[in-house]
DNA sequence: AACGAGACCTGGCAGC
DNA sequence: TGCTGCCAGGTCTCGT
């Protein structure tokens, strides 16, 4: 479910826990990717939520006592309750909050995270390792020029890679690649420097533009019967295999680049 | 160093 | 109505 635009839009709907204060923590099945860690419950008790932030896809949640990470992986989501509410199947992690919010997280594959990361979560390995954030200033067609110059790899792969850039999901990375008219199997050290531009671009666009969309699917995001909430955004390619591109009319072909269906237009992408 | 494949899970859907 | 196989928005780990 969540890509970059569906975690940001999941952090700001968080917003109404800010300053709140954690009366329980449940973990129903600690099973996640990794285990959630047992002394959750302990230690967060008592604590106030003080900041909600996001790095790439982990949203963080800090404590006087340290950062918790949540990770929605591929099926997570998060619901916040205004009230305490039974649980449904794949309910896995609460945080309860003493004025009656509960922060609850649902993830049926369980490849989502909850992690404890101490007070200083820019150094846990999982965000040491992470890319630069596609929409900050340091991100430009320059610096990819640069970084793709020793890799053979598809481009749509390189810009996968949450150790290039972070936040470019399966469906924002043919997007984009679409928007930019390269097509995703070239590979990455044969873009040039103008289309790294052109690349960057449209990478800080498509995703500036699914969060716009999100801003407006917040309610449907957090409803309590767990509406999904996806972006009723229009998409170029990505899910329209056989369909005409809509620039051209050429119908989308669909191809498996590192293990992922991949949409490009054979016309309009080269 | 960089690449590709495999792994982790459940649910939904098409086809028989 | 089953059953089987395939697909799904992520990303770490491992072998080459």
């Amino acid at each position: 479910m969540p890509e970059l635009p569906e975690v940001e839009t999941t952090r700001r709907g968080l917003a109404p826990l800010l300053n709140q204060t954690v009366s329980q923590v449940v973990i129903r099945n600690p099973a996640l990717r990794w285990p959630i860690p047992g002394h959750l419950p302990q230690t967060l008790l008592n604590q106030s939520l003080l900041e909600l932030s996001r790095r790439g896809k982990y949203i963080l949640a800090r404590f006087d006592a340290g950062s918790l990470l949540l990770h929605l992986g591929m099926s997570g989501r998060i619901c916040l309750l205004e009230k305490d509410e039974a649980p449904a199947r794949h309910d896995h992690f609460d945080i309860h909050f003493r004025d009656g919010h509960v922060m609850r997280l649902r993830d049926p594959r369980r490849f989502g995270a909850v992690l404890w990361a101490g007070q200083e979560p820019g150094e846990h390995v999982l965000l040491k390792v992470l890319g630069p954030e596609p929409l900050d200033d340091g991100f430009t067609g320059a610096w990819l020029y640069r970084q793709l110059r020793n890799k053979t790899a598809p481009i749509k792969n390189a810009i996968m890679d949450s150790h290039l850039v972070v936040g470019v999901g399966n469906i924002y990375a043919s997007e984009s690649l679409f928007r930019s008219g390269i097509h995703p199997g070239t590979a990455a050290n044969k873009v040039s420097k103008l289309r790294c531009e052109t690349l960057v671009q449209e990478i800080k666009a498509t995703l500036n533009d699914a969060l716009l969309a999100g801003g407006s699917s917040l309610r449907d995001f957090f409803g309590a019967d767990g509406n999904p909430g996806y972006f009723q955004q229009e998409y170029f390619v990505y899910g329209r295999t056989g369909q005409p591109c809509k620039v051209c009319g050429t119908p989308i072909k669909t191809v498996r680049l590192g293990q992922r269906s991949t949409f490009f237009c054979a016309h309009c992408q080269r």
